[in-house]
DNA sequence: CGTTAAACGAGACGGTACGTCAAGTCTTTTC
DNA sequence: GAAAAGACTTGACGTACCGTCTCGTTTAACG
C-alpha cells in the first residue's frame, strides 16, 4: 500500500518515505481500527480518521490513495501483530488440521471487530480493484496457498487421490464459509465448518 | 421493498400504493440499471437516478429506504425478466442438471451488466441489513433451496448417498464460484464451475 | 382577493364562488391566524396550513393566489371582527382625537398577535405587489383619510391654518410611528406617541 | 456580521477570519448585489449566489448566519462604496441642509437598485432580529443621530426653539418617507420631501 | 327529489432550495 | 520539507414545500 520510490510509474511526485512520521502512520492506523469499530466502515470518513488521529488530512492522502487503502493497511497491520504466519501445522492428520484452519475462520469471521473490517475491505474492492488486488496477494492467496500445500502434503502421504487438484480443495473449504459469512445465509458456527470439511474430504477420494 | 399497508407496524405515516405512478417506478428502476451499468454502483446517486429517469428526488425516497433498496428492485425487475424461475430441470441426470446452473451462473456474473449490479448489491448489504435480509429471502435462499431440491431428489432416485445433506451440498457448489468471483482469486470460467462439481459430487458418495 | 366573476378577464376556469365551502373558508384563514403566531410568518407553509386546518392543498390554491392573500384575508377577517369601522371619532377636541388614534395605533402594534401579522403582511407586500395594491386600498388609505378627513374639518373649525395639507399631516402622525414600530430604532409607546403628535400639531399653524 | 473570535461567546467553532479568502468574499457580496437586481429578492437563494459567485455553499455558511445577513453586507459594502459617511453638511442654513439629505433619501430609494435592496433587507429583519439589530445600529440609528445631531445645532444657533426634541423631529422626517416609499401609499418625489420638512420645520417653534 | 357537476380531502408527482457532510485540493504556519 | 490546520470548490445527502395533477367522496344547485 505504502508507495515505494521503485514502483512508482506515474509522473506525480512521490513523497519521500524516509522523512514519514512514523507517529502519524500509528496514529491513522490505529484511529482506523477504532472507528471501524465503533460507528462502522460506511460512516468512517478521512475527515474523521485525521481528527482522531490529531493529523492533517493532507497526511493521510499524501500515504493512501483511498479510504480503502487506509482500511486494509490497518487490517494488515492487526493480523500481523497476532502473528501474520499462513503456514498450516501438519500434524500428520490432514482433518484434524484442516479443521482447526476453518473452524480459525469462522471464529475469526464471527469475531464481531474482525468483522467488521473484513466486511469493509470486501465491500471495498468491489470499486477499489488497486486495493482489491493487494488484498488478493498479500491475504488471500497466501491462505489458499499454505492450505492447498497441506493438501498436497496429504496426496503425497497417500492420504488422498493423486487426481486431487489442491487449489481447487482449498476453494472449496472457504468458498462456502465466505459465502455463508458475507450473504448471512444461514448460521456460522463450527458445525457448518466441520460439515463442509466432511463433504470436501469425501470428495478427495474420487469415485 | 413494495410497502404494502396490511403489513406496516410503524407510526410513520405509509405512502398510499395503490395511488403509485408506475411510470415513475419503471423510468427509475431502468434508469438505475443504466447509470449502473455507465457509472458503476460507487458513484450511483440518488440525485443522478432521480434526473435520469425525470422524477423528483422525494419520489424516490417515497418508496425506497436506500440507494441499496433501489438497486435491490432494479435487479429483481431484472431477473424476473428474464422468467424468474428458480427451479432447476429434472432430466434425471443429476450431473449435468447441475453443471447447467452452475456454467449458467457463471455466465451471468461474467456478463459485465449482471457484474455489476452484483457487485454493487453485494457491497451494499454490508451496510444494509434490511435489503440484506430481503436478497437473502428473495433471491438467495430460493436459488440454494432449488438446488438443494435437486439433490434431494437425487437422493431419492439413489443417485446419491442418503446420508448427504443437500443443503450443504448446494452452498458447496456456489460458495467456490462466488468467492472466486467476488474476491477475484481466479479465473471464472466453465472449466472451474466443472471443476467444483466433480470434487462435490464425488463428496455426495460418503466413503 | 376572492375572484368574482365579473372581473374575470383571464380565459381561465374561475371557481364557482356560491359552491363555497364556509367551513372550509373559516378554517383555512383561522388555522393561518393560529399558525403565524405560533411559528411566525416566516414558516408558515401553505402545506402546514392545510393540513392544521384538515383541508386539501387544492382548496386553498382554488381561492388564494399566494401565502400573502391568505395572511392579508386572515388579518381582514380579524380586524372586521374588532368593528372594522374607520371613521374617527370628532369629539371637537383635535388633539384629544388624534391622540387616541394614535394611542391605539400604538397599543395595537404593540399587541404580540397583531404585530406578527402586520409584520408578516409587511414583510410580504415588498414582493406582492397585487396583495400590496389590497392592502393601501383597504386598510391603508381608509386609515389615513379618516385621520385627514378629521383634520378637514379642524381647518374648518379654525382650528389649524388653512395652507395645510391634511394628507400630508395624516402622513406625519403615523408615518414615524410606522418607521419605529417596523425598523424598531427606539422604544414605541404612548409618550413617543404623544411627542409626535405634539410637533405635528405645533406644525399646523405655520410661522 | 464578520464574526470576531474575541466576541465569540458559542461553544461552536468559529472560523477563522484571518485565514478568510478575500477572492470568495468580494466575488460572493457582488454576485448577491447583482443576483437582487436581476431577480429580486425573493428568487435569491444561496444556492444561486453561489454559483453566480463561482463559490461552494459552504462558504458563504461558513461566514454568514443567513440570506439576510450576506444582503446586509452586500448593502453595507455598496453604501461605503459611495462614501459611507453619514455626517450632514451644516452650510448655516438648516432647511436647505436637512431638504438635501431628505432629497437625497428620495432619491436613493425611487433608484430600482437600491429600492429593491432596500426593501429586501427590510422584508428580512422582520424575521431575523440578529441582522435587525445590525441594520439599526450600523445605518439607521447613524443617519437618524446626524439629522439630529445637525437639528441640534440649529438649536444652538437660535434657529429652532429650545424645547425642541431632536432625535425625535429626525423621525418625523424620515419616519414619513419611509412610510410612503415602503407601502406606496403615493407618488414619492421631491415634492412630498419638501412637504414633509416645510411641515416639520414649522413644527419645530413651538406654538 | 334525484342527477350531476363542482368543490372537497387527500396525497403523489416533478421540481427547487434548503442546510449539512465529506471528498479531495490548496495554502499558510509551525516544527 | 513533512506535518497540523483548515479554508476552498464540488457534489450528494435527506427534508421541506412549492404548485400541479389526479383520485374518490361529499354536497349543493337545478332540471
Amino acid at each position: 500500500m505504502t508507495p515505494t520510490p521503485e514502483t512508482s510509474t506515474s509522473g506525480a511526485r512521490e513523497p519521500d518515505a524516509s522523512r514519514r512520521s512514523d507517529r502519524a502512520r500509528r496514529a491513522i492506523l490505529s484511529a482506523t481500527r477504532e472507528l471501524i469499530s465503533d460507528v462502522g466502515y460506511a460512516r468512517l470518513s478521512i475527515e474523521g480518521i485525521a481528527s482522531a488521529a490529531g493529523v492533517g488530512k493532507q497526511t493521510i492522502y499524501r500515504w493512501w490513495r483511498s479510504k480503502a487503502a487506509v482500511v486494509f493497511d490497518a487490517i494488515l497491520e492487526a493480523n500481523s501483530q497476532d502473528g501474520g504466519s499462513v503456514a498450516l501445522p501438519d500434524t500428520g492428520d490432514l482433518e484434524s488440521d484442516l479443521r482447526a484452519v476453518l473452524r480459525g475462520t469462522v471464529a475469526a469471521l464471527t469475531e464481531p471487530a474482525t468483522d467488521r473490517l473484513q466486511r469493509a475491505i470486501t465491500a471495498e474492492i468491489q470499486t477499489d480493484l488497486v486495493v482489491a488486488d493487494e488484498l488478493v496477494h498479500r491475504l488471500l492467496r497466501p491462505q489458499l496457498d499454505a492450505t492447498a500445500a497441506r493438501i498436497t502434503a496429504a496426496v503425497q502421504a497417500g492420504q488422498a487421490g493423486e487426481s486431487v487438484n489442491p487449489q481447487l480443495a482449498a476453494e472449496l473449504l472457504f468458498g462456502p464459509v465466505f459465502h455463508r459469512w458475507l450473504l448471512r445465509t444461514g448460521p456460522l458456527d463450527d458445525e457448518f465448518a466441520d460439515g463442509v470439511l466432511a463433504m470436501v474430504l469425501a470428495g478427495l477420494w474420487p469415485r
